[in-house]
DNA sequence: CGACCTTTGTTTAACCCCTGAACTTAATCC
DNA sequence: GGATTAAGTTCAGGGGTTAAACAAAGGTCG
């Protein structure tokens, strides 16, 4: 334990020192409850080393003892673990979206310890309304307790639009008529503490893939996550890292050519996937369907069918009619010839379905899962498992969290 | 200048002095010539440590001083650069092909600086055979001078067939008959240096990218490699490391389905890409269509064509036979449709062209940039620079030896 | 031409960080 | 209760980096 009264917190930024504080806390987290013995051997680190380390992350709140275990034949060991709650430190995921900003704070453990929606106020959202909103929420967010600040990891925001990760700049964010906003600048001065900013859909699948098990996790491999709605996106993550691409717009799946010379698609190409399994295109081969084959149908609820909603759509697919069953298993034959390529191309270990058709379950993974099999090559095929997105709306805001939150454990080789 | 006469090599191990040592290399490779001041500068180190390093690298013969330049002020700066040549030390990428061994020794500046092509003996080949023949080849090619095998930095070895690159487990190489090799373990046992056994297309992928400008680089944004020939193969390299998949099977390409209900593949799917641009099929189109548009060629050349080699046939196309330029047009419509999707999805900064096909340089880049144009999304088509391969049958070697080099200035943090 | 300034490169003293060994603490074993 | 064992801490020693002093080698200018 330590008996020093030190009053400076003292950061120390060797990179060795870095690298071993990033080691200790990574298999702190893995292992906990765990004890130093524990922790050098798993290490490979000397007894002095980590004692010395862990001293200074409890300093930093990042761990806590919590009493000792039993004796392994002499002193009894020490157990630590990662600071969890209000108590340790934490970090907060924004996610905005057309109406609404919602703020999820998230511990050192990765889980959620609290939440907050709110309204965007009617008209037209300047950025710097919206940094200020952020800066309210957060205090609201954190004020229970510990306004040192000194709690907050970071903040990261999710924006509908085209951004630029690495800098934080939005590009354009059409739905609030932004163009060349350096969002992450603005945030950081105003909120003086690390900002990330990203695009809400990949910030999502951030969340969905990291959190595909209970506990945050990271992988070599490729993982993929779809988000199948009105558009139809993608994210790849590739070692824990999202794929940005050249001009960050990596990810893009729904104009992926299915269907050479069929129906044109907004991009202005014809065939894209968007264009024939996009939540609109379902809507209207539903229709079409029911006028075609049920007739009786139509006549059952007059003036309703053709005004169908993508929300009424999904209801229908949820509650089994058998007619928005086979829509769906067309569309997953569309999928899957996209998905096919993408499998044999990135060879992922996990794909994830997201977005609203997404959340379908069985009526789209059944039919998904058959139509891999014939398209996908079978090796490639055989090592990915196909699930359905879990996280629901707070996906984006826990990604950017548990990101934020997994930052400390790693070390970062500038150039 | 170091007037110690020290007898040690001396490995100096700690993480810091390794990151160090890669941050001087690196630099030094992207400003030599170049001298101390400038390294401190650049780095941020400070000049004692440059100096330090230095002495290392130059003692280790990785580095030369080549003389003063012009004096700044005051004291006349000397000039380092990376050793080039046989004095310096080096890396030797071989591939294997079905009747081929070929060795490519490079220098510390990526430079070929000897390459020896020996004919496989015939008959089956053992691992073991080839791993003797390796040896010995790697003794010829570096027997002029240097046998204190002080010089060679690492051996690589490109393979048909399924590697994990990591482990160097040779997994199926179906024309040699071999499974699961553990070849990598194999050749270290034999040459007693670091070895690098890798699948014979990425090895190439990742020399044509690399060297994709005169001097070896890398680059954080994806690049994209295309093998297209008999078979249509992919590889995609980001941040200059190959993507490998879950199974070690990513870049697959050519079973993209790009006209579903097409003609049926090897695959035992239908439409794929391989099936409608692969060589094979490109031959016989271009058959049919003489056949049926211009008789009289054929019986021009009778018993000919009906016997068309696909040399012959990319023969053709660089001789601007209007015939076989169509079916390249044909050819380029549908990889267009393919990699279209792979530009949208992956967003890569470069895209090469390579295998048979791509060689024909024009006659594919053209109508291929066309088709793109209609196919691809704008924003990242516009980021993205279409060109042929360069390296030929040089790229494999190559691209083993540079990855070898370039891993000198690379830190490596386990775990 | 010689005194003085500049710049490059090296040496030195101080400090950070890690390690192994000794030491303290606190159990178990007999 | 004394010996033994294991966990955690303290301490001396060595590698690594740095700022500052110093040496080397060249300009500049009266």
């Amino acid at each position: 334990m330590s008996n020093k009264q030190v009053t400076t917190p003292k950061i120390s930024s060797t990179i060795q020192r870095q690298v071993n504080r990033a080691k200790i806390l990574r298999t702190l987290r893995t292992l906990q409850p765990v004890a130093r013995v524990d922790l050098a051997r798993e290490t490979g680190l000397s007894r002095a080393t980590v004692s010395s380390i862990v001293d200074e992350l409890v300093l930093e709140s990042l761990v806590e003892e919590i009493g000792v275990t039993a004796s392994r034949g002499g002193r009894r060991p020490i157990l630590l673990r990662v600071r969890p709650g209000r108590e340790g430190r934490s970090a907060i995921g924004f996610e905005l979206s057309r109406n609404n900003l919602t703020g999820i704070v998230v511990d050192l453990h990765g889980r959620v310890i609290a939440t907050r929606r709110e309204l965007l106020p009617a008209g037209h959202l300047e950025p710097a309304a919206l940094v200020e909103l952020i800066r309210q929420q957060v205090e609201r967010l954190t004020a229970p307790q510990d306004q040192t600040s000194h709690g907050l990891v970071g903040v990261g925001l999710g924006v509908p639009g085209l951004v630029n990760p690495d800098t934080g700049f939005v590009q354009v964010a059409a739905q609030f008529g932004w163009h060349d906003v350096p969002l992450k600048e603005m945030l950081e001065t105003s909120l003086k503490v690390p900002v990330k900013v990203m695009n809400n859909v990949k910030a999502a699948a951030l969340g969905e893939v990291i959190y595909s098990h209970h506990e945050p996790d990271h992988s070599p491999n490729p993982r993929l996550y779809l988000s199948l709605g009105e558009g139809i996106g993608a994210a790849l993550i590739i070692e824990g890292k999202l794929l940005s691409g050249a001009s960050y717009t990596a990810g893009e799946f729904g104009h992926i050519t299915v269907a050479p010379g069929g129906p044109l698609c907004t991009c202005g190409n014809a065939g894209c996937l968007e264009a024939v399994a996009g939540l609109p295109a379902l809507v209207s081969r539903y229709l079409e369907l029911a006028r075609l084959e049920e007739p009786s149908r139509l006549t059952m609820a007059p003036g309703e069918f053709p005004f169908l909603t993508s929300a009424r759509f999904l209801e229908a697919v949820s509650a089994g009619d058998s007619l928005a069953g086979r829509v769906i298993g067309e569309a997953a034959e569309q999928i899957a010839t996209a998905l096919a390529g993408v499998i044999n191309f990135t060879n992922p270990e996990l794909i994830i379905l997201g977005g609203p058709l997404g959340q379908v379950g069985a009526a789209l993974l059944n039919p998904l899962n058959q139509a891999l099999r014939r398209r996908a090559l079978p090796l490639p095929l055989s090592h990915v498992r196909l699930i359905t997105a879990s996280l629901g709306a707070n996906a984006a805001g826990l990604g950017l969290g548990a990101t934020l939150i997994s930052q400390l454990s790693e070390v970062v080789l500038s150039r």
